[in-house]
RNA sequence: GGUCCCGUCGUCUAGUGGCCUAGGAUACCGGGCUCUCAUCCCGGCGACAGGGGUUCAAAUCCCCUCGGGACCA
């Protein structure tokens, strides 16, 4: 039988970091083993569902590079948990149940001050034609609950990472499988879904756990073979609780928002609760699928660390060819000057080294000394107008000719030994001259991106600027 | 409160009874390279939650305690 998996995201909200390792764990599961891949939007929750979300979700996916191979919404689906529902309920599985929230409400409460497990009591499980009448006379509309068989209490399921997992005593009471409003809720959907789609493994975070007795349990009132059963550990945050909005940027979109790349976000998730065991740690997505192996996965909850997905970032993104770094710039370019795209790129891949993300890059001081010509500050033009610091510009600029074949060291050093002053003599003057700024890339590379005529434009408007005002002095 | 899961440097991890005076990565600190900041290279700091067993030998197996987390209420 070939491995179907599949990623079951509720759309009430942008997909998180933990969502994501889910879908990505399954996803390199199935492509590793040439199995399937199926999406599956469970937004039978009309109250909290939005398309907004679904969309988003989808796009993120998309983004990290998770594609799927089939694609269902639980909500078009809804005659499907119905008829299931009927089944069960012709076969006396299950029973309509009128208690409103504020009568179960109630009598929790009661139970609660009696010191007992609140769990559903039972109070419409076995009523008589003539009560039922009544009810519906009443004008109330019935959930569907699950007569859950006093012997399933005692449950116990083999997960395939943890082995095997026992329940002693379960606390749960007859549950709930159709709202009053004709939805399914969660574990009838996604049992039936999962059944009719032919999923082999269901791979999910542990806060799923106590859901599985549950659904083996409808899988044997429906008469199916239960699919095999594995649960990740969750994502925790910097303060060790479940990650959540209230840590920040944690999903996908935010993370794409402060400039990562989909790249350095799938290796990191891929890193959180799995490794290669050989030490390496900057991978592609192809080569996840490569090694990927649910044999190495660890249990453990995981903390999300961001310095060490700005450390991942860094490494993709010197993996990037300069017009590819262009591209994946653009939208954080807004508010640079523009430029020639061939010279935007060389600038970006010259002030790369200095950033993590590609936010970074938005007003990048660097990079807008590069791209347009400097301002030069009264601290810049106070150190240029040392004699010694005019003469090396003049000298530098006498020697511009030869540049591209003498190469800017070269020619730094000639000026250096000419004039009788260190290497630093002749390059702080002139990264002053060309950027205003006293640090900044390796200057040889500006000096390349500006060209020659720019370079000699710049230095020579700030001699001009520098004679201005020392000569008002 | 009940049920379940999990405990190796701050964080991500390697480790499946001897190779462990516990390895790597990140972060942090120091040094080197260099025209500067950064990158890069080298070095440093830093962990087997605790206690009992089992064994010639335990981070690794068992038990208890403690801690963390998740779900339900």
């Amino acid at each position: 039988m070939t491995l179907r998996v599949r990623f079951a995201p509720s759309p009430t909200g942008e997909l998180h970091v933990g969502g994501a390792r889910t879908a990505l764990f399954n996803w390199l599961w199935a492509r590793k083993e040439g199995g399937s891949f199926v999406l599956r939007i469970e937004d039978t929750d009309l109250v909290r569902s939005e398309r907004r979300f679904a969309q988003g979700i989808m796009d993120a996916l998309r983004w990290l590079g998770l594609d799927w191979d089939e694609l269902y919404f639980q909500s078009e689906r809804l005659p499907i948990y119905r008829k299931y529902v009927e089944k069960l309920l012709e076969e006396g599985k299950a029973y309509p149940c009128y208690c409103t929230p504020e009568e179960l409400a109630a009598r929790r409460r009661q139970a609660l001050s009696r010191g007992e497990v609140p769990e559903y009591d039972g109070h419409c499980r076995n009523l008589s034609e003539a009560e039922r009448k009544r009810y519906l006379a009443q004008g109330r509309k019935p959930a569907i609950r699950f007569r859950v068989p006093e012997a399933a209490k005692e449950t116990s399921f083999r997960d395939f990472l943890r082995g095997e997992v026992r329940f002693r005593r379960l606390t749960t009471g007859d549950f709930v499988i159709q709202k009053a409003d004709g939805t399914p809720t969660y574990n009838l959907a996604c049992v039936v879904d999962d059944h009719e789609m032919g999923i082999t493994h269901v791979l999910r975070a542990e806060d799923h756990i106590s859901n599985t007795p549950k659904q083996i349990w409808l899988y044997q009132a429906l008469g199916w073979d239960p699919p095999q059963f594995g649960h990740l550990s969750v994502i925790l945050g910097p303060d060790r609780r479940k990650l959540s909005k209230r840590h920040g940027a944690t999903s996908v979109e935010a993370l794409r928002e402060q400039g990562f790349l989909p790249e350095a976000v799938v290796n990191h998730l891929a890193l959180l609760g799995w490794s290669p065991g050989t030490g390496e740690e900057v991978f592609t997505l192809e080569e996840l699928v490569e090694r990927f192996s649910l044999e190495r996965v660890n249990l453990a909850p995981q903390v999300f660390d961001l310095d060490k997905l700005k450390w991942l970032n860094r490494k993709h993104l010197a993996r990037l060819s300069p017009e590819e770094l262009l591209v994946r710039a653009k939208p954080f370019l807004k508010g640079l000057p523009e430029g020639p795209e061939e010279k935007v790129a060389r600038a970006l891949a010259l002030v790369r080294p200095g950033i993590s993300t590609l936010a970074e890059l938005g007003e990048h001081p660097d990079l807008v000394a590069i791209l347009s010509r400097p301002e030069l500050g009264q601290d810049v033009l106070e150190e240029l107008s040392k004699p010694m610091a005019q003469e090396a510009l003049r000298a530098v600029l006498a020697r511009l000719e030869g540049l591209p074949n003498v190469g800017l060291r070269a020619l730094v050093n000639e000026v250096a030994g000419e004039l009788g002053v260190s290497r630093r003599g002749v390059f702080h003057p002139l990264r002053l001259a060309l950027t205003g700024r006293s640090q900044g890339p390796e200057l040889a590379g500006v000096v390349a991106v500006l060209g020659p005529e720019e370079v000699r434009a710049r230095i020579e408007h700030a001699l001009s600027v520098v004679e201005e005002t020392t000569g008002g002095v």
